[in-house]
DNA sequence: TTCCAGGCGTATC
DNA sequence: GATACGCATGGA
């Protein structure tokens, strides 16, 4: 990892990184894009402004201390694996080298489970620019992302004023089984893929996508294979016997890379 | 206006 | 187990 102290901002010097790719791919949506070169957003409710000098692998963390960057964002942005590495491996399938030609840039984040968890609860059948505005809404309420200890009270109708629709009452079943420990999402992390879908599953509005999605994101799980409507389309058309052996083991990111893919292709 | 969105619960067979 | 349908909301 390559990096410098410039004042109070970190330097970082990182191949295989794009803000756009990495931050506006739908795997997050509290980052929001405030210039041609600049995002701003959140992790565990530490702020964070990170830009890029024009089109360069060079990136500034404004505001970060060595120790926050080391302890928390390095981790986040997943800057111990190596991307280049992948991309590699994946490039021996057809379908697969393009879309990583394409956006290269992609990382998986490696988020909080309990927002990955209830963000995309709020994602199904839902379209990205009002999850945006949805989870936006009650981070503002909350004056940062809300744990579910943070949301006890809520109920269907306090939730109101998110405007999500049929998914408030799946927030707060979520919120009531994170809290009875019903769902107990330390033990989700070490179980196997399977069982810990199935416990997840346990949640009304909590079905095998967003499992999946809770797994990938908010556990690093790179072996969880979201199947969204965009996905089912990228299989139906490329794969329909499966997955290539090159992606086995990282299916999850194969699966941001032919995301971002056909979501930007002209209509097929 | 109608269709669709990072799906899922429920009813029905 | 598979398939059909309704669901809240709002952008296209």
């Amino acid at each position: 990892m390559q990096y410098d102290i410039d004042g109070n901002d970190i330097l970082l010097r990182q191949s295989d990184f794009a803000l756009d790719d990495t931050l506006d791919c739908g795997q997050a949506f509290r980052w929001e894009k405030i210039s041609e070169n600049a995002y701003r957003g959140a992790f565990l409710n530490r702020q964070l402004t990170v830009s890029c000098e024009n089109g360069s692998d060079l990136f500034r963390l404004h505001g970060t201390t060595e120790e926050d960057f080391l302890g928390v964002w390095a981790d986040y942005f997943d800057l111990g694996t190596d991307y280049g590495e992948i991309k590699r491996r994946f490039s021996e399938d057809e379908t697969l080298s393009k879309a990583c030609a394409f956006a290269g840039g992609i990382r998986l984040l490696r988020q909080d489970s309990w927002e990955a968890l209830s963000s995309f609860i709020i994602s199904q059948n839902n379209n990205i620019p009002r999850i945006k505005g949805i989870i936006g809404r009650l981070c503002s309420h909350y004056n940062g992302y809300p744990s579910a200890e943070d949301m006890r009270d809520e109920t269907a109708d306090s939730l109101g004023y998110l405007r999500s629709g049929f998914r408030a009452k799946y927030l707060v079943d979520a919120v009531s089984k994170v809290l009875s420990g019903e769902l107990d999402l330390e033990s989700v992390r070490t179980l196997p893929l399977d069982d810990a879908r199935n416990a997840l599953m346990k949640i009304k509005g909590v079905g095998p996508k967003v499992a999946d999605c809770t797994l990938l994101f908010g556990f690093y799980r790179l072996d969880a294979f979201p199947k969204d409507v965009w996905v089912k389309r990228v299989l139906a058309q490329w794969y329909p016997n499966g997955l290539p052996d090159c992606t086995k083991g990282l299916e999850g990111i194969a699966q941001q890379y032919l995301f971002h893919y056909i979501r930007t292709q002209p209509s097929i």
